[in-house]
DNA sequence: AGCGGGATTTTCT
DNA sequence: GAAAATCCCGCTT
């Protein structure tokens, strides 16, 4: 079994630390950008916090379908956010990416950011839109260009760092936010 | 440096 | 009708 499947279809909090230090690669507009993930978040559907906790709905239907796809959510009337679907099936998990570090193509990211630095992907939707990210993109299956996401070897746990979430109002007491110990492009640390 | 409002979709009360 | 897994801008200390 690939890194990919066997990583993906665990349950949301244990996929989530495996998946930092993971590249997404992006082809748009015929430029190539590369980003490792640097920050996490966990979501399933037995916590409050997460929009499949009230059940199956069109917008959720992603997160209850097959891990590896993406989850695209539109929200605050202006900003997109990415979901990367873990398993196992049916059970409405996924892992929130809330920041990247640019590895090639940054030139290209701060166009479609018109932002620079820290500033291109420190937060998710901030992110979205450096990778040219839209609800167009919700269902893509990450093993599939335009986008892909490349799992690599697990990070030392001493590289890590386990917190709480950020910017929500229920589930705060759950650990599930994890990000790349001193990485300058962490949200907020 | 820090607070507060605005933008405006999807879902729930 | 209001709140949400957010970000940006303008105003005040």
């Amino acid at each position: 079994m690939s890194a990919f499947a066997s990583v993906l279809e665990q349950p949301a909090y244990i996929a989530a630390p495996q998946l930092l230090g993971a590249i997404l690669e992006r082809e748009i507009s015929g430029q190539v950008i590369r980003v490792r993930i640097v920050e996490v978040e966990a979501y399933d559907e037995t916590d409050a916090a997460s929009h499949s906790y009230k059940g199956r709905t069109p917008r959720t239907d992603i997160m209850f379908g097959e891990p590896g796809h993406l989850y695209v959510y539109f929200t605050y009337g202006m900003h997109y956010c990415c979901n990367i679907v873990t398993g196992p099936e049916d059970t409405g998990a996924a892992v929130l990416i809330r920041a990247v570090e640019p590895i090639e193509g940054e030139a290209f990211m701060q166009d479609l950011r018109k932002q620079a630095g820290i500033e291109l992907s420190n937060g998710p939707a901030k992110l979205c839109q450096a990778l040219g990210i839209d609800k167009n993109m919700n269902g893509h299956d990450l093993t599939q260009a335009p986008l892909k996401l490349i799992i690599q070897s697990p990070l030392k746990k001493n590289e890590i760092t386990q917190t709480q979430r950020i910017g929500i109002s229920q589930g705060k007491d759950a650990p599930w936010r994890w990000y790349i110990t001193g990485n300058p492009y962490v949200s907020k640390p």
